[in-house]
DNA sequence: TGAAATGTTGGGGCG
DNA sequence: ACGCCCCAACATTTC
């Protein structure tokens, strides 16, 4: 009987196109395929609550994806080096595969795992996250990119991914007794209060969900991405972000598909592509910095004069800052786990600029509420909005969110779902009710103050101080 | 992947 | 008919 080898799962929670599972399969040894839930309080971005929910359910499917295969699914909790160390010892395993993560704190992990096992076994790391690896992708003087386009440029000069690989048919497990947790006992799932009750009707983790997605993007929203993806008030976007934080689906397979599509909608086709380019682009910012998450990439804005304040930070946090398209979007975030991208900016520009807030405090806000909590992503995002990023924003950009409103939610259908009590206002009034007539407001059956908050903050005055406090960190630096 | 302030132009009202 | 003003509408600059 050959020595076992062990499949290490990470974010890579899928059957298809799966490079590690399949070189795996080839080797037709016995397959200890294990995910260890690492809670090692030195990770700083331990994963959120709603990521939480998320991975129970994913963890769920890929386990009854591997069964359908023959395999089971080993959960183990702890220390990865410990519970690896212990798994090779009682089984006798000589081989560990693992598809590579990126985060400061994950490539930290795979670095040690390494240096620990690689006398004792064979350990081999699988790409499959990425379009690039981030050291790929190099400027002509051999430096990191810090410019979106340049690197995109250079993405679509390396060439096209190669063609997914099919799933395997079938594995050969390992058949001896080898002790697993189960899943309910890690209690991902939130319980009192189970503020999660609604993800169900919007999400299905794992790959069966992920494929449901993309051919729902391709039949539908597809073809107008272009025009549409700006829109929160209609299903304009793919909804993969999720399933691809998870490696339910792998990026190459997302590009292959839209890829064999694009010749029916060269615009949205290019500009969905592009969007797969910008989350490699976030992770090649990670790895080269990896600061990234926790320091602005332009370390001046250290000296930014910021007003951090805590009752503003929960007003935005509870979607109660007066301003419907911000107040919008972060119950949309709080009932789905999930916000429109269009509305991440309008909501992360309203902390940053109108209330003043450390980006890093919306961060660990998304952080602890998205389901496709990313760190690459997440931290891209916040830095962009707040112009102290790589290739970001210029300070003086601001939102106006009654004018985002008006041009996004055209009509206030999306405020009007997710904030019920302003839903017989008229659109003329939607994005800005504080203007309303009272007799406008009253036939709505709106009491301002009561029913709906006044602004927190009025935004042309909030506008002049975030231009002040820009000026102000002008003059600290000269 | 802004918005506001400022500048320019040209048609129409009107003395 | 002419000059003047007003002010959309659009363009450019500034933050």
């Amino acid at each position: 009987m050959q020595n076992p080898l062990i499949y290490w799962l990470r974010q890579d929670l899928r059957i298809h196109d799966n490079p590690t599972l399949s070189a795996a399969v080839k080797t037709d040894r016995p397959i200890i395929t294990v995910y260890i839930l690492d809670q090692n309080p030195r990770d700083k971005w331990a994963i959120g609550s709603a990521s939480r929910w998320w991975l129970h359910h994913s963890l769920n499917e890929f386990s009854h994806s591997i069964s359908e295969l023959g395999g089971r699914l080993i959960l183990r909790k702890g220390n990865a080096i410990e519970e690896l160390d212990n798994i090779i010892n009682e089984t006798g395993a000589d081989s560990l595969y693992f598809t590579r993560q990126y985060e400061p704190y994950a490539s930290r992990l795979e670095k040690q795992v390494h240096d620990r096992f690689c006398d004792q076994i064979e350990v081999k790391r699988f790409k499959g996250y990425l379009l690039h690896e981030p050291e790929d992708i190099r400027t002509g003087n051999d430096q990191p990119y810090k410019v979106f386009t340049p690197f995109y440029k250079s993405c679509l000069k390396a060439g096209s991914p190669s063609q997914p690989i099919s799933p395997p048919e079938s594995l050969a497990v390992y058949k001896k007794k080898i002790s697993s947790d189960l899943l309910n006992d890690w209690k991902l799932l939130p319980k009192q209060p189970n503020w999660a009750h609604q993800f169900n009707d919007y999400w299905l983790p794992g790959e069966n969900g992920a494929h449901q997605h993309l051919s729902e993007f391709i039949t539908h929203a597809g073809s107008k991405y272009s025009i549409l993806r700006n829109r929160p008030d209609v299903t304009g976007t793919s909804r993969l972000s999720a399933h691809l934080h998870f490696g339910e689906i792998s990026p190459r397979q997302v590009w292959t598909t839209i890829k064999n599509y694009q010749h029916n909608i060269p615009d949205s086709g290019e500009a969905y592509l592009r969007q797969l380019i910008w989350r490699d682009f976030s992770y090649h910012l990670l790895v080269h910095w990896p600061d990234f998450p926790d320091k602005p990439f332009r370390p001046e804005f250290d000296k930014f004069p910021w007003k951090p304040n805590k009752k503003a930070l929960q007003k935005w946090q509870q979607g109660q800052t007066g301003y419907p398209i911000v107040d919008a979007g972060m119950r949309e975030l709080w009932k789905t786990g999930w916000m429109h991208n269009r509305v991440r900016m309008i909501v992360a520009s309203f902390l940053i600029k109108d209330l003043l807030i450390p980006w890093q405090q919306g961060e660990k806000w998304f952080w602890d509420t998205l389901v496709d909590a990313n760190l690459a992503n997440n931290a891209a995002g916040w830095q962009w909005v707040a112009g102290c990023g790589a290739d970001a924003a210029p300070y003086f950009r601001v939102f106006n969110p009654v004018l985002q409103g008006e041009k996004f939610d055209p009509q206030g259908d999306y405020v009007r779902t997710w904030i019920p009590e302003l839903k017989s206002l008229p659109k003329k009034y939607i994005h800005s009710p504080w203007l309303a007539p009272d007799e406008v407001l009253s036939s709505a059956g709106i009491t301002m103050g009561k029913d709906y908050p006044q602004p927190i903050v009025d935004h042309s005055k909030a506008r002049d101080r975030a231009l002040e406090a820009y000026q102000e960190l002008k003059a600290v630096l000269v």
